[in-house]
DNA sequence: GGTGTTTGATTGGGTTTTTCGATTGAAAAC
DNA sequence: GTTTTCAATCGAAAAACCCAATCAAACACC
């Protein structure tokens, strides 16, 4: 049951019978009669489709909810066992916005210190991509934005707010002021993330309010590639403060505060609603609380 | 893994394998290799044993919590798709405290009227069983007192309020009074229910505050053994006015309301806390709500 | 203390289920 | 009109499952 309930998820996640096997290490037609023996044990057809994917039907996205809880709930009990006998050990996986990277690691570190048997992974991927793997399981966590998006049944726990500053290299002249409006940056190159980040569209937002038209000439989904474009000279960019300081250590590069910037927004751990958690899930969740305190 | 976890808790219920294999309609051996694979799926020892079973590790406790969730979170799911073929249809276990039955049977009359191929059971049971039943997924649901027992995670949707009245035979000399009180009822031959039910309990209680020892020369745990006692002549008994309408009508009996009998306990469904509730049950929460409001 | 019973583990064999590779058939894409 | 893509189907091998019978230990009752 739990089984087939995993590969309808990945069927429904993938789109295609072959690459949803694939992910799952099966072969095709296993997975073939592995969905209609669901269907059939439940008596609802599923998913649409002769002779090609046709998409969920109704009674299928339904399925999908419960499959997705259930599998999530097994998961989650074999984790516990599985903790029961090793203590804290595993693996975590995170999902992360780019902008919030450096906390990733502070949490991370923080974390392994208390718990050294535990395994990170750390993507970084735009917020809505972060809500979708957390839907589908493939990631344990996510770092994003709390106060945006419309999370569904989650659970959070706030970490930091970001507050946004403007980063440019030594030589240009903005780095003599103590600070910058959003006005002053009309005409310079700009270098932003992606228009898929929240970030980028947070940014875009406080333009349009102070009435300038951004000139994004560099777009990149990392803000290592927005650094190293500052570096280089020529182009300028808007970091949160704590990812700015981090990435302009040792680099001549010049952090300047943004004032009428009073948007903060909260960002913080994100993870599905389960009752009970799993322990490693449980134990991050106190580390981000203590990160926040802090 | 469903149905290994089934196993699991049914060994957990009975105490015993032979007995659990049997209430699931399969062999000993089978149920043996069910939960020893399970505990080697899992890595962890469940269930104290050697020749006889010695109850269950810390570990087992904790999966019989899991098991229980993830195997009523699967027949809750079973049962959405089911409905989604057939409509309302199915078959709805009740547990109800006898001083209920009257109710109950109210609620199953007006849920069948909306939803005609909806099959009952219903079972009377003092209130701890209902609770033990409805933890092992006996039943569906439970009416019982909402505001007494310790309810682990529950749904409740209250229905009526219980008030006591004395039931007598019409020759009796108390049939003449236009009410009584606790302690007029000292040196009756009292007709009660057995000291499991709640019902019973709450009427001690009354007594003891009213300093009176009670002569409960006949415990039964039928409302209708009562009734039929009191018909009997030489007995009077207690109990809650809808209950003894209903079992007096056309005998020669009398109610007479009890004063000082400011208790008042709520009745209503019960059913296990779950997201979202199977849709039988969601209609039968609604029609409850609808007989507490009449 | 010995004898019979209860209880769960074990073993062996037959059956069903699951899985995989190869193939087919049908719809899309070019 | 040809090629490509994609899911269903087929047949054989492997695995899992279930039962009946048996076994060993612990208990109950003389």
């Amino acid at each position: 049951m739990i089984t087939k309930l995993e590969m309808f998820i990945a069927v429904a996640k993938e789109g295609h019978f072959g690459r949803a096997a694939e992910s799952l290490g099966i072969t095709q037609p296993t997975l073939s009669t592995g969905i209609k023996q669901l269907e059939e044990s439940l008596g609802v057809q599923l998913i649409f489709r002769g002779s090609r994917y046709g998409g969920l039907t109704p009674e299928g996205a339904r399925a999908l909810v419960w499959a997705r809880k259930l599998v999530g709930d097994a998961r989650a009990f074999r984790e516990e066992m599985r903790v029961s006998r090793h203590g804290l050990s595993g693996h975590l996986r995170l999902a992360v916005i780019p902008t919030a990277l450096t906390w990733a690691a502070k949490l991370s570190a923080r974390f392994a210190e208390a718990h050294p048997k535990v395994r990170f992974t750390i993507l970084s991927r735009n917020s809505s991509d972060i809500l979708k793997m957390l839907e589908n399981l493939e990631v344990d966590a996510g770092l994003s934005y709390l106060d945006n998006e419309p999370l569904g049944r989650m659970t959070t726990a706030p970490i930091y707010t970001e507050r946004y500053t403007l980063v440019c290299h030594a030589d240009n002249p903005l780095a003599l002021q103590s600070q910058v409006t959003w006005a002053d940056l009309a005409g310079e190159r700009l270098c932003l993330l992606t228009p898929d980040m929240q970030n980028r569209r947070i940014i875009n937002q406080c333009f349009m309010e102070a009435d300038v038209t951004p000139d994004a000439l560099v777009e990149a989904n990392s803000t290592l590639v927005l650094a190293a474009h500052v570096e280089q000279g020529g182009w300028v960019t808007i970091l949160p403060s704590d990812m700015a300081r981090f990435l302009s250590v040792g680099k001549r590069l010049a952090i300047v505060p943004i004032i009428g910037a009073h948007v903060e927004h909260i960002v913080g751990l994100v993870a599905p609603f389960r009752e009970p958690h799993t322990p490693v899930l449980d134990a991050l969740l106190t580390q981000a609380a203590g990160l926040n305190r802090a």
